[in-house]
DNA sequence: CAGCGTCATTGATGCAGATCAAGCGCGTGA
DNA sequence: TCACGCGCTTGATCTGCATCAATGACGCTG
């Protein structure tokens, strides 16, 4: 059912992002090559979904290139994005059977994958790499609960700026660029995709970007291609505390 | 500013869940010794604050008696809860400096405690700590995210169903009774509390709590103790899959 | 370059839940 | 015993977003 390609990709290359988010920082040599001999890349199309909500996820792996989501449906049809999952991003639950929720290929995605049974051999033989995992899975709480708050308590408007504020964080952060003057950055996401990330419909996505617009908080180049004249303002229309300075 | 009491409980008292969900299954018994070498309790009045967000956090500890809620504020007042902290769940993030919401106590509670620097150490002394804590935590995200879903995508009655259905199923487990027959218990949440918690008014939260009544749903005893006649039925109107039976 | 599919915009209308405003029941303490 | 506060209910009204319905803009393929 489900079509991947296994993609040549060198085996070292600096870009995945295990390597960096999940071992390197202590990892002695030795274990690096270990993994380094699990580790291969599966490709994805936009829209693919890569895992459905129950079935049996024989890998974990973190995202190359491209965005993946993780989604929720309910018999009717009704559907969450419950996690956005953009380049260096961990996927997968060591431990676990199968999956809470359907993975798919919001657009189009590589991945750096580990089968799982290997991983979770070398997670128990080297302690530190659980505890690394902790440390990513309480970041991905800490989303997870700041997002109800934006789920439950903001406006349209307020989530609209929620999410573009934090795409562009995510940007600025991948390239190191120090965040000063305008930030830009494409949309990865279509409005329905939007929608479904901030509880919405698509008619009212629509409708606030372009109010942003109007109001001068972005600029839109094209129906993606997003500029950010003045982060703090985006910040301030996100409603969060934007606390300049810090206390005592 | 902060007043809490240190209350005697016997030593190796059953009671304690971070014993059952963190290290009992695997441990050996010189480990337990050395836990419950550090572990202290606390009790707290309804209403108090026990962490503030941003706060030094110097102990971790999970709930004995009681209910304690995780919430966000935003500058203009609107709180969110992002978790419900019933008995047994683990409280407080090893390896991190401070909270990063309020933990507030929703009912009188009394809490086991281990100060955080002897957790950690016990921790990086005994790998299995860290992965049993990776899995809770794991659990959690679950949690949050399932609740994405409640308050993104469902409607104020369905919301109301959800929680109880929530509070519902973990007081089952809790009495080790088999789920059979009508389903009762106390409401650990004021009315605000519970709007908090689903992103609604507590207005909203009075008249579909009454809805159900009113349809049958549930049976109330006075304001706080909730009948559930049938909790098939309550879950339909949550919204949940039902799905009695499995595939294949 | 016509025709189609996908993604996005825009307008008109309706409704679920917020907001504003009383009022009730019950425990507590003077 | 009364008054006060707190948690909760109930009603009237308002509004932000959903819903329904066209239409527009782009890219792809024949």
């Amino acid at each position: 059912m489900q079509k991947t390609v296994t993609i040549e990709v060198p085996r070292d290359c600096g870009e995945c992002p295990i390597r960096h988010r999940a071992v390197c920082a202590r990892c002695e040599s030795e274990e690096l090559t270990r993994l380094e001999e699990i580790k291969y890349y599966r490709s994805y199309e936009a829209g693919q979904t890569i895992v459905w909500s129950g079935d049996r996820m024989e890998f974990v792996g973190s995202v190359v290139r491209g965005v993946a989501s993780l989604t929720q449906t309910m018999e009717d049809g009704r559907t969450q994005m419950v996690g956005l999952l953009l380049p260096s991003d961990f996927v997968g639950r060591p431990g676990r059977e199968s999956a809470a929720y359907d993975v798919v290929a919001t657009s189009d995605l590589v991945m750096c994958c580990f089968r799982k049974k290997p991983f979770e051999d070398m997670m128990a033989r080297t302690p530190h790499i659980a505890q690394r995992l902790l440390e990513m899975t309480l970041d991905e709480l800490d989303a997870a609960r700041e997002w109800m708050l934006v789920l439950g308590r903001k406006t349209a408007r307020e989530k609209i700026a929620s999410l573009l504020s934090i795409i562009a964080r995510r940007d600025a952060t991948l390239n190191l660029a120090g965040v000063e003057g305008p930030l830009e950055f494409d949309l990865p996401l279509t409005r329905e995709a939007m929608a479904d990330y901030l509880g919405l419909t698509l008619e009212t996505v629509s409708r606030q970007v372009n109010a942003l617009k109007r109001d001068g908080v972005i600029d839109l180049i094209g129906k993606r291609h997003v500029i950010v004249p003045d982060f703090d303002r985006l910040s301030e229309e996100a409603g969060d505390d934007s606390d300049g300075g810090m206390l005592s």
